[in-house]
DNA sequence: TTCCTTGCAAATACTTTGCAGACTG
DNA sequence: CAGTCTGCAAAGTATTTGCAAGGAA
């Protein structure tokens, strides 16, 4: 494993370590590897939080790297419709936000309404609330993606 | 209990049985009763789906009751400071939803997020995930807007 | 008569789309 | 070189705001 020294001013011109595997994959699907679209998948990959696109498009052009806000959407749409990503959507927020869907285990999320924080919920499995709900309603609940929102402890 | 008997064309320009207990409450509140401030509330108040507002808006335009848009939206947030609504949102939705929050214990719902059909959680009791959620992460939640998303039994 | 509410229109925020030129493979 | 992708600009959708006229108490 190598590290990888960048230009701070120039970081992303180099694939980022974490992408380097997607970049195969990608082209496999046949789509290219452009700068713009690399990263944006970096920049989802490097991140913890949900993102919403403009966050991912601020953090892109501090970067140095010129991107469109369209650019993010659609990159963001093509990573959504191949599974690599998912969108979530937040109680009180009134846009999208967008996180790496590859962390297993802790896909689901807590934010705060009050300050915006937002953590990641480390349920096991949510196996039984899904088979309620099964029951209940014959609902099959997609809990992949489960977004609550209340209050953080310094908010409280 | 005495039925309510209008005609189709001009129905909300009486108040509604179910918001007449409404009408003091807002006047003690210093909220005028207006007609479109009852179009809006009874609407709410008859429909058990959660609504959008532009589904409020044209359900009222139905009625042969004139409003605006705008004005919706601001009788939506005014009762939503009185708490008498709820604010939901479901996943890949990009619009929030309203609806009456007096009724509780079916204050939790499912989407279909093919067909958007919506029904309410009869969750007796989430205090457990809530206390999970709690202990992992120190987060109050908030479950009484709980939106899940899935597949209704008819799109499976 | 007071002043809260409304309709209308315009503004704002987020997201999507059309198109011609740029770039990947 | 072919076809995908991008930036730019404009359109689209959801929501909010300013303001003068209208209406409730």
């Amino acid at each position: 494993m190598r590290l990888h020294q960048a230009d701070p001013l120039d970081m992303s011109h180099q694939p980022k370590l974490a992408t380097v595997h997607y970049r195969q994959q990608l082209r496999d699907l046949g789509y290219r590897c452009t700068r713009p679209r690399e990263a944006v998948l970096c920049t989802l990959l490097e991140t913890d939080r949900p993102m919403t696109a403009s966050e991912v498009f601020d953090r892109i052009q501090q970067d140095c790297t010129r991107i469109d806000l369209a650019t993010v959407y659609r990159n963001l749409h093509m990573l959504l419709d191949l599974g690599l990503v998912m969108q979530l959507s937040f109680a009180h927020e009134s846009q999208f936000r967008y996180a790496w869907s590859e962390r297993r285990g802790h896909a689901q999320y807590v934010g705060c309404v009050q300050c915006g924080e937002i953590v990641s919920l480390p349920v096991p499995s949510l196996r039984r609330l899904k088979q309620f709900i099964r029951n209940k309603t014959g609902f099959l609940v997609n809990l992949q993606s489960f977004e609550l929102s209340g209050l953080c402890p310094d908010c409280q």
